[in-house]
RNA sequence: CGGGGUGUAGCGUAGCCCGGUUAUCGCGCCGCGUUUGGGACGCGGAGGUCGCAGGUUCGAAUCCUGCCACCCCGACCA
């Protein structure tokens, strides 16, 4: 594996594939592009579910389920929502097999059992949610309505990209309902800032938060804001979105409350999530030739000890030492596993833990036992120390912060490197095909140049940054007066 | 769905053009031994509907026909 694996398009589901998840299903079966999570991939998505959820209930919010089945008529109801989604639905039509007489040993569909309403499986759930909230709302005392679910989703699309777009993922998706349009955009903007500290704090992925141009705007939503992140490969990936939803949702399902004077008004909404495919963004961010990199907060092993040793005395011997090491670690909140596998050598170990990232090993060894030290390699930077044994757990517990930390300012770099300022139009095509990354240009503000300059560079506008920078401008393409910079790239 | 490509062991592959013993090699797997501070080595072993179906032929992984699946490019997208 000496490949470049991380900054080839190409490479990555080779990766994801040994690595993490397989993602293949029987064959010769129809369904395709879903990935089946392994148990290391899907801890390290427990990590970050349990880290959004803490945050979620911070916030005040709380958890419920809603069914997977969307009755067609629900979902039909949001028109803009409903056309978003059209083009790439899983529908239920039938309910029960039988025994096929042509063709002996194999069912077919029962043809009596055709269903009334055909249900479509959930791509999102703002309709089967908003149909509830309908029965739930009918005065302002009701409100907010501050839910979470964690749940999957399928969206049936063309072409599908282990974690990045799985035909079935999971995620989590608020749906809020609110007295005020003000209330409402105020929880759009928080929640998406939420998503940006979640990023750079805990995955150590930096992101830029902004808004969706009109084209990119969620089907069914006023205004998209979005938090988006810049992969090794110069690509831009969407890694979470909130929006604001207006009344839309609150109109197509008649939902009415009340309001302090007496009055029915609708309600004002807001959805939004992140998705499996956040593990995607952490695996891209930080991944090397030798494997995954994983911040501390979010490895499912922060430390792995490996034992070199040539027989059972030694073994015994340092056993004890890193038993000790271990559990001072441990009531210091550092998740440590002591790999005591027979079975393998230990450079065959190193190599395992570094594909998968953990960011620390200790290895003891007779030499160590010797010198009272222990070797501590971290998996960021791939340096190695000999620490004193009284040292350690404070030399673990501040290398920890400091991977955390540096996986952070090195993506921050590489992210900000990559943003190129452009003022005409053959700089943009120039940057786009010899660098890459976020392009940062002037825009006119028109639907048509950003489809013109789509169709002309597959480049898509990815955000309009929050900023303070007012610098106005003249349009890259248009030449016509902008206000403000866009960001422009390649996306996932 | 349009254009291009691929299908041989768990994975990666040779063989196919030009049909001919028991289908090649590497990794991985199992056993024994020596090893163990960065993916060990030796010896032995197991593992195959050559994508599926049909056809041509004395004989098909190889030639022909049909089908299926997957990959890449386009429209779609968290």
């Amino acid at each position: 594996m000496g490949k470049k694996l991380v900054t080839r398009e190409e490479d990555y589901s080779k990766w994801y594939n040994e690595l993490v998840v397989k993602a293949d299903l029987a064959e010769n079966s129809a369904v395709r592009g879903c990935m089946i999570i392994k148990p290391y991939g899907y801890a390290i998505w427990e990590k970050m579910q349990a880290q959004l959820d803490k945050m979620f209930k911070d916030t005040g919010h709380v958890n419920a389920y809603f069914p997977l089945f969307v009755p067609k008529s629900l979902f039909e109801a949001e028109e803009k929502n409903a056309e978003g989604f059209a083009k790439e639905c899983a529908i239920v039509t039938h309910y029960r097999l039988q025994n096929d007489p042509d063709n002996k040993g194999k069912l077919r569909v029962d043809p009596n059992a055709k269903l009334e309403e055909e249900l479509i499986i959930r791509p999102t759930s703002e309709a089967i949610i908003w149909n509830t909230y309908k029965n739930w709302i009918q005065s302002y005392r009701d409100l907010p309505i501050l839910i979470n679910q964690w749940a999957n989703v399928v969206r049936w699309e063309m072409r599908t990209r282990l974690f990045l777009r799985t035909a079935e993922f999971l995620w989590q998706e608020g749906h809020t309902a609110h007295e005020t349009k003000n209330e409402a955009i105020e929880e759009t903007k928080m929640i998406n800032d939420l998503y940006a500290e979640f990023a750079e704090n805990f995955m150590s992925m930096p992101v830029i938060k902004g808004i969706k141009s009109k084209n990119e705007t969620f089907a069914g939503a006023e205004t998209t804001y979005c938090i988006e992140a810049l992969m090794q490969d110069g690509k831009a990936l969407q890694a979470g979105t909130s929006h604001f939803l207006g009344q839309n949702f609150a109109k197509a399902f008649d939902v009415k409350f009340a309001d302090r004077q007496g009055k029915l008004q609708y309600v004002w909404a807001t959805s939004w999530g992140v998705s499996s495919r956040l593990m995607g963004a952490l695996i891209m961010t930080h991944s090397d030739d030798h494997g995954l990199v994983l911040p501390p907060k979010l490895a499912p092993f922060q430390v792995v000890i490996v034992p070199i040793y040539k027989n059972e005395d030694e073994l015994n011997e340092i056993s004890s030492v890193a038993e000790t090491l271990k559990s001072e670690l441990i009531k210091n909140n550092i998740s440590v596993k002591f790999d005591t596998r027979d079975t393998i050598r230990p450079g065959q170990k190193f190599a395992q833990h570094e594909i998968q990232g953990v960011p620390v090993r200790i290895a003891i060894g007779p030499k160590d036992l010797q010198n009272k030290t222990v070797e501590i390699a971290r998996r960021d930077n791939l340096t190695k120390d000999y620490i004193k044994h009284d040292l350690a757990t404070d030399h673990v517990i501040h290398l920890l912060d400091e991977i955390q930390s540096n996986l952070l300012q090195r993506a921050l770099k590489y992210r900000n490197e990559n943003i190129t300022r452009v003022d005409t139009f053959d700089e943009f095509k120039k940057v786009l095909e010899n660098k890459g990354g976020f392009i940062s240009a002037h825009w006119d503000g028109s639907s048509e140049t950003e489809n013109k300059i789509k169709e002309l560079t597959k480049a898509t506008i990815r955000c309009i940054p929050e900023t303070d920078d007012n610098e106005s401008g003249n349009c890259v393409f248009s030449g016509n007066p902008s206000g403000q910079r866009v960001l422009f790239a390649k996306a996932y």
